[in-house]
DNA sequence: GCGAATGATATCGCGCACGACCTAATGTTA
DNA sequence: TAACATTAGGTCGTGCGCGATATCATTCGC
């Protein structure tokens, strides 16, 4: 077997694994706040700037408007944010948090950062290979965007 | 915004899509072979030991029964490999390897590997990075898992 | 000012992931 | 060996991701 064969598979597989492994660690903190990772992800956007178009939260999230446009539909549907064309340039759809999706900001800052603290609790990485990691991470990201 | 908020965000979100654009730089090297990237995973594992029972599979994979089932139904169907029922233990299913599945390793030998690498040329990381970005991730999937 | 190109969003189809639940075969124990 | 627990695998429903394509508004070139 190729040496680098496997080691692609370690980088991949492993990237792969990580990602869902940490989805599975916080959809018990999720269900708790009746939403998902991704819609979790949308909302953090909105957070921090509320009233964007549907290409600003894809774009910060580095996904297509195809998977977005759906779960702001779902979202909208469980009340969490509203949609409105914009006035001015009709293509438009600008994205606006509802009363329950600003109320869920803090539930989720007691709720998730510290869960997921004790959650890896047992894990021997230092703050310092987080922040290596990271930035590794982006990398990788900023290489194949 | 809590400085552990957005450093959770950051190795999480990161996690997340570095994972799916490995995936999206895979693709078309997958399409070429028919295939997609959890169908190469399972290969990956077949090809280095044939003739696995479900279980074996999946938990090489870290993925449960109900996700690799379907994925094995859909690579039965395309003919990559076959299932059929242990003679001892007839709860088991045994899968195998088609002739095509085998001829796909070589097929895949000459063009994942290089294709990453082309991929990933303009990436900054260098082999001991990679090296201990993979041992940084399998820290985390040993918490997690 | 009008047709073509561009841009923003939506729809559709498919393949994962996974929680919840089901079925059948095998082990175990009294 | 009858009763119960466990194990292997499967089905079902839901929510992503994303390639392909459609729709409609805006802008651009002439």
């Amino acid at each position: 077997m190729h040496a680098e064969f496997l080691l692609e598979r370690q980088i991949c597989f492993r990237l792969y694994t990580a990602s869902r492994l940490i989805q599975q660690a916080y959809t018990p903190m999720f269900s708790q706040l009746g939403i998902t990772y991704p819609q979790y992800l949308v909302l953090m956007v909105l957070w921090e700037q509320d009233s964007l178009p549907v290409n600003d939260i894809a774009h910060r999230l580095m996904l297509e408007t195809n998977t977005v446009t759906p779960l702001l539909q779902r979202m909208e549907k469980a009340d969490l944010l509203q949609r409105r064309r914009d006035k001015g340039d009709k293509r438009r759809q600008i994205v606006s948090l509802s009363q329950k999706g600003r109320d869920l900001q803090e539930r989720a800052f007691a709720l998730i950062p510290q869960g997921m603290r004790e959650r890896l609790s047992a894990c021997p990485l230092k703050a310092d290979d987080y922040l290596r990691l990271s930035q590794e991470l982006d990398a990788i990201i900023d290489t194949l965007k």
